[in-house]
Formats: structure tokens, sequence, C-alpha cells
RNA sequence: GGUCUGGUAGUUCAGUUGGUUAGAAUACAUGCCUGUCACGCAUGGGGUCGCGGGUUCGAGUCCCGUCCAGACCGCCA
């Protein structure tokens, strides 16, 4: 037996008593006659306690101990003379009796503390140190915790795990696949799933009714700091349901989630149109930690001479809260946040409410008092407020105008990452029409249902189709987006005939779903969540890769591994490949 | 595909208008130290300034190219 305890465990109670203890050399503080030891493993710290008037030579063999040594020991739990209120253990340590080198270490290239010295690049390379740190270790924990949550709640409603295969066929929609060659089939590939979907939808034909699955899936398209290659899922559909009993079962599922690992309850969740969304918020995914809507100004605005309001389709504003005090610049700064690239809009006209009730532009040139106050009232200002006005092409102008909403949010403070405001958004189009390519594409996939009453604008309207799908949105990030499916052959061939597919086009990339649904498909839907990110924030980051214990780089390089690689000739020639010079 | 930022000791970084032998902190090694817990004190070792080319009497510093890392835009049904 390597261990009796733990090194998080020992306490005042255990006083007396002989233990063994395994772990990693964390620290090792050396004095003349004695020396101290932080001993680590994963559930803490353990002091242990060397003195030349116990044992000479075991303190001798103590200090050549080096940091991240694997050792075990055996001794006697001491109350401490001096006590360390820090750390759970603070009040006892070893005294060690016999001590046994497990494993030399190398030094390691960065130090293995709650705040390291170590970069990111030399904190992947070394993941494998970086995960005996306690903020990573913990996030890994907190992922652990989520996943058991996930599947306590979703087997207790009657939801079967089923998994689904990995090497599937590559479909032209979408992501870009990963592909993997096929050596038994000569020049054909497999593709990894992007998600799951035709399978589930296919279970549900097979009678599964409730399934679920926490899977990997595969993108071949650009990283973020959100964004990895391959990502995990909480994968869900179920049939003989309609929008509302998707809606409340998952809806149940994040506040049992918020409950079980972050303690918070969460009022109904509120919902929202897409229209409405990028109407008010200039975003599909808005943060609503705060308030700020947006307020359209066009008829407030366009009866003077400033060409700029007048000639721009869309004039809107926001009222940044108690900012009227701001400096030209500090207003500066939020015109150059608004004029860089990555926000692109051309300029910020600001209206400032003073304290004393008058009114203040940077267009009053143009505009008078009586305008102005037209202008705040509209957006429900009070003396104090800051108005913050954009104009332009409607789309362009509200994203822009979006991006420095959640700005001001940042900047007042107003988006803890410990304060849950989750958000249904719905009723998004289902086609998206690109001037590129000259054709619709689904916005959310090509087996989710119109509503039915838009139906008959399949064919006069396609742009103005409502799909009957749902994101839910947390804290400004998608967590998860569904729709009821569609399961009517006729139904599932016009939807490819209006994405550009030829009849024999659709039945060879799909012809496995559109012959499952002449069997008796029952009407489905369902959702899926990213899991990567739905545990990053209940764990108040933004960035995904400490919740993965093994995450790729902004160019998909495992720098630990180092992957993607070469592989031999041999391996070419057996799946018949020849590289492009 | 594009924009921006960075690359100097094991690590995190500083390095002025181009100018003598490239610094600090930390880590590491050695010595001293009997109650530390970021222990302290002293001494020491440690550098292809990412790589290649150019300008110059002289380049860590300026220019060009390239590689690597990070952030973002496009992309991500």
């Amino acid at each position: 037996m390597y261990r009796t305890h733990t090194c998080g465990e020992l306490n005042i109670n255990h006083v007396g008593q002989s233990v063994t203890l395994a772990g990693w050399v964390q620290r090792s503080r050396a004095f003349g006659g004695m020396i101290f030891i932080d001993l680590r493993d994963r559930y803490g710290l353990t002091q242990l306690a060397f003195n030349e008037g116990w044992d000479k030579s075991l303190l001798e063999e103590a200090s050549r101990l080096g940091r991240e040594y694997v050792i075990q020991v055996t001794g006697e739990v001491l109350e401490r003379s001096s006590k360390n209120n820090k750390i759970p253990t603070g009040e006892i340590e070893l005294k060690v009796t016999a001590l046994r080198l497990l494993n030399a270490a190398k030094t390691p290239p960065f130090t293995i503390e709650e705040e390291t010295d170590g970069g990111e690049e030399l904190r992947m390379k070394y993941r494998y140190l970086d995960i005996r740190r306690q903020p990573v270790l913990d996030k890994l924990l907190l992922r652990n915790k989520v996943n058991l949550a996930v599947r306590q709640y979703l087997n207790a409603i009657g939801f079967v795990d089923v998994e689904t295969p990995f090497l599937i066929k590559s479909t032209p929609e979408g992501a870009r696949d990963f592909v993997v060659p096929s050596r038994m089939n000569e020049g054909q590939f497999y593709a990894l799933p992007q998600s799951p979907q035709t399978f589930k939808q296919l279970l549900m034909v097979g009678g599964i009714d409730k399934y679920y699955q926490i899977v990997k899936c595969f993108r071949d398209e650009d990283l973020r700091a959100d964004r990895q290659p391959e990502f995990t899922q909480i994968d869900c559909e179920m049939s003989f349901v309609e929008r509302e009993d998707i809606l409340q079962t998952f809806e149940g599922l994040l506040r049992h989630l918020l409950k079980e690992i972050a303690g918070v309850s969460i009022p109904p969740i509120p919902r929202i149109s897409y229209e409405e969304a990028t109407r008010l918020y200039g975003s599909d995914k808005p943060d609503i930690r705060f308030g700020m809507p947006f307020v359209e100004l066009n008829q407030k605005t366009q009866h003077k001479d400033f060409k700029v309001f007048n000639e721009a389709e869309l004039v809107v504003g926001i009222n940044a809260n108690g900012l009227a005090g701001y400096t030209r610049k500090q207003i500066d700064a939020l015109i150059d946040f608004v004029k860089r690239p990555q926000v692109g809009a051309t300029g910020l006209v600001w209206c400032k409410y003073n304290e004393d009730g008058s009114t203040k532009s940077s267009v009053d040139k143009f505009y008078d008092e009586a305008d102005r106050k037209a202008w705040l009232e509209a957006a429900q200002a009070v003396p104090g407020d800051l108005l913050l006005i954009m104009a332009g092409p409607k789309d362009k102008t509200r994203k822009a105008l979006g991006e420095l909403r959640l700005h001001l949010g940042d900047v007042l403070n107003l988006r803890q990452p410990d304060v849950f405001a989750p958000l249904w958004v719905l009723d998004f189009p289902l086609l998206e029409w690109d001037e590129e390519t000259q054709r619709y594409y689904a916005m959310h996939h090509p087996f989710t249902s119109p509503y039915p009453e838009d139906i008959p604008l399949l064919d006069s309207a396609p742009g103005e189709v409502r799909a009957n799908a749902y994101d839910l949105v947390l804290n400004g990030s998608e967590i998860g987006g569904g729709s009821i499916r569609i399961h009517d052959k006729s139904l599932q061939q016009k939807m490819f005939a209006i994405l550009g597919f030829s009849t024999e086009e659709a039945k060879e990339q799909f012809g496995f779903l559109m012959d499952a649904f002449e069997y008796g498909a029952p009407p489905h839907g369902g959702i899926a969540f990213g899991f990567d990110r739905l545990v990053a924030l209940i764990g108040g980051k933004e960035s995904i890769r400490d919740f993965i214990a093994f995450p790729k780089n902004n160019a998909g390089r495992d720098l630990m591994i180092d992957a993607p690689s070469a592989v031999r000739q041999e391996q070419l020639d057996e799946l018949m490949l020849s590289l492009k010079a």
C-alpha cells in the first residue's frame, strides 16, 4: 500500500496517528538542523518535518530532494508549534520516520503553483505539469461534476445514452469536415462528425424516444479562444415533442446544473425573438446581465441638415447610464474602440444629459436643445446619462453598436462572471441568402423545420420563413441550439431543392435519412449544448482551453505531442495517397 | 485568406537617439541558519538576443524575408 491518507485530509484529530503519504515535493524550506517539505497530491498539501535531533541521516536524505520529486513518507502526525491557517492541514505536520524516493524529477520549466511563472506555450507543451496546478485541476474537476450532473438529470427523466459512429460520411453543408482516408476502400474517405445530427434523427426513427450523448464533434475551421477543432457536445433528441416540450426539458437541465454546481437558482428563462434580439441588442446572442437596449432614432434625427444621419438606413442609439461625466478623452477612447477594424464603425455621435438638465452633443451645429431632449427622452435617459449614436447600414450598424454595448458593460462592470442570465432566442430565419454563391443556406441546418404557417412562403419568399428553432444563450454566449426537425420526406426534399441540391445530389448525400422518413418517422426535435463552453461559463471564464485536459493551440496544433505531423511514405502508399509537391 | 501584437538567461521581463564586457527578478547550485510556510543571508554558474539576409566603422536595437506564439476579422449549417 502506497498510502494510508491523502495530503489534504489530515487535521488536528489525527494527532498521534502513524500514517503514510505519497506525493510530489512542492517546496522545501531548509534550516540548519531542520527541513520542512510541502508534500502535494491532488487533495492538498501536508507539511513534512525533518529534524537533526530526530534522525540525522533522514535529514540528509531529505536535503537531497528536489522540486517535484515523487516520494513516500511514513511518520507520526504532530500538532504544529506554529500553525498555518491558510491551508486545511495547517494545524498539523508529519514527523517523518521513513522516507522512500519513488522517482526523481528534473527541475520543471515553470513553477507548479497557483500563480505560475510559465507562459501559455510552455504550459501547453508540458500540460501534464500544468495539470498539477490547482487552478487547472479545479477546472477539470468542475468539468467532471457538470458531466455527472447532466447524466443524472437526463437519466432521471428517461434519456438513453447511445453512442454514434465517428467515422461517417462527408457532407457539403456546414463546416469543413475532417476527412479520414479509408485503406480498404481506395480513394474514399470517411469524415469525422461535425455533430451526430443525422444519427440522432435515425435513432428517433428507431424508436429510442429520448436520446442523449456527451460526445466529441469535429470541425475543420479556424480556432478562437472559445473554439477548438474537436469539442464536446451534450447532444439530445426527443420524439413526439413540440418546441415547448424541448424548452421546458432543457430549461430544467440548465436550472439543475446551476443549482447543483454553482448553487444559483434562476427564474424562468426569458424568451426573445431573433428579430427583437438584433433590433434591441445588435446580436443573436445578447448578454442580458445588463440592460442598455438600443433606441432607433431615424424619425427624430432625419429632419435637419446632418448628412451622416439623413443618408443612413438606420440611426440607433444606446444610453450609457451615468456616463455624462465622461471627459473628451474618455469619449474619444470609445470612438477609437468602435473605429477599430474588428468593430468597423465609421464614427460615433454623443449626446450628454448634464446633471443640471442641460444637454450637449457632438452635433450641436445641426440639432438644437429640443432635438437633443427628444432623443434623450426616447432613450429614457435621465440627467447624468450619455447617449451614444451610430448611423449606417442596418445590419452592420447594429452589430457595431452591439460590440459597443458589450464594451460599455465591461467598462461599467455589469458583466459579472458569477451572475447567470440565460435567454432563449426564438424564431430564427430558416434561410440566409448568400450573395457570393447566389443561393440560400440553412441558418441552422437543412433538417430544421419551418413553422407550419410559414410553409407556403417557401415558394414565394424563402427569406421570410421562420424556423422552428431555438438557441439557449448564457451571458452573451450561445451555449445550445436546436430545432424541431423535418420528419416528412417531401418537405425534406423541398428543403434540399431550395438549398440548391439536385434530386440526385440530395439522394446521394442524405438518401438514407429520407428513406428512413418513409418508414414511419415520428415527429421529433432536439438540442445540442457546447459542453466545453457551458463548463467554462459555469466556472466564470471566457476561454474554454483550461477546461479541456489537452487542448490545441490557435493553429490547431497539439504542442505537447507535436501533432499534426507528416506520415511515413509506407502509410501513404497503403492508402493510395500521394502528396502534391 | 487577412489585420495586429510579441519572440533577449530554465522562466517572466527590462534594455534609451544604433556605441565598451547584454541586465533585473525568479528558478538552479554551493555555503550559513532549529519553527519556516513566497523563510532569510551570502556566493556562483547560466545568453546562437527565434532563424536568414541587408544597411552601417559598429545591429538585441534600423530594413527585408522567414519561422514560431497569442488576439481578432473572414470562417464556424
